[in-house]
DNA sequence: TAATAATGACTGAACAGTCAGACAATTTAT
DNA sequence: ATAAATTGTCTGACTGTTCAGTCATTATTA
């Protein structure tokens, strides 16, 4: 049901909001959603477990919170970009580019975006996990967008964009996941120009 | 713990093993490891919840039974066709399209694999884990040498034959997802020849 | 009849969510 | 200025439920 409506009043000094969140986010990342208990991260956010039902109606509730938060910085960095000028090709790269720059940065975003797939089966409270699909979904569709005008601008086979789309952010997200497991040694961003050669190559006339 | 060494000795007149791994896997399929319950394993074999421990020694022992027993099935499909005669290109193509067949049959099992990596983390037995780790990452093993050998052979350029291959992989899972996702019409195999010319003429000198 | 297989009621632990009250900060009354 | 009242924040012990795993009992087979 969306974080309760912040009271203008006054809050404790410190943001508990924001301090809920980030334990949110290191404990589900840690662990995944179920083992992680309320009261494991009302420790760590050093709140006490009433004190979380004051800003979230759920365990769900939090988790998508958590996630919605990090997955509105990434989208809103990639709208901008995009707007930016430049062939859809070069967009595509710097979107690449982004990406990776983000993962590298949120390694425990990414961890949880993992989870999630998670509970996206049976279970869960619909509500919920549709607005997190919904900006899962966008993501996809701007880069199928961008695909789509390379191929119109005859820089791409004119191949399925959406599947395209879809190969895409499987490349870049298997190089996210081998990363993660190789302890980080090395730079992911870096990968950003082996991302662009495969898939580009492959993909151009 | 391994499954209980079956005994030799005759069991009830129905196969009470694989019941039970067949029931485990659907479920654990449609709702991943936490929320699915011994109980609701237990109905849909059709069998008492104490039958289950006859042969498993916890839920974790099940889940990653049940997982075993796939990865086995596709392990050795692929081991088999990787020694067939022909060039290293020619048998990374059968492999795709071996993988993309097996996840087309068994749809349950790749959503299985998928919360495997939710299972991934903490608080799970490690033995456990390391089975199934041990299993998947043979399989990356088999693709990476493929792959070294194409690029010996001069039919791929001299990349990082591993990264190559967890790129390859990401590609495969990806357009699973997609296909598991779009209530899977169309057929999956069907998009062999895109992995491969994607991928292929990516790589490719 | 003896040995083994199967059962399902039971137990104990874990945990999400609640709520009565402690506490602090502000406002009003004296 | 000081006390008392009001308002809203925060707390953590408590409750009810869920569920993995057990085991005394019953059924089956040899």
């Amino acid at each position: 049901m969306k974080v309760k409506e912040m009271n203008k009043r006054k809050i404790g000094q410190r943001d508990h909001l924001t301090q809920v969140l980030q334990a949110a986010e290191k404990l589900f990342a840690k662990r995944g959603f179920y083992p992680t208990t309320i009261d494991d991260i009302a420790k760590e956010a050093k709140l006490a477990k009433g004190t979380i039902y004051l800003y979230f109606d759920s365990k769900e509730d939090l988790f998508f919170s958590a996630i919605e938060r990090k997955l509105d910085a990434l989208l809103s960095k990639i709208e901008k970009a995009v707007k930016e000028p430049g062939s859809a090709w070069q967009r595509i790269n710097t979107t690449i580019g982004i990406h990776l720059k983000f993962m590298e940065e949120n390694k425990d975003f990414f961890k949880i975006m993992q989870s999630f797939s998670e509970q996206l089966r049976e279970k869960l409270e619909k509500e919920l996990k549709e607005r997190v699909v919904e900006k899962q979904s966008r993501y996809i569709k701007i880069l199928t967008r961008l695909i789509q005008r390379a191929i119109n601008e005859g820089e791409v086979k004119p191949l399925n964009a959406r599947k395209l789309a879809v190969i895409l952010m499987g490349i870049v997200h298997s190089l996210t996941v081998y990363w993660v497991s190789q302890k980080e040694r090395g730079s992911l961003c870096g990968d950003a120009s082996l991302v662009q050669e495969v898939f580009s190559q492959g993909v151009e006339r």
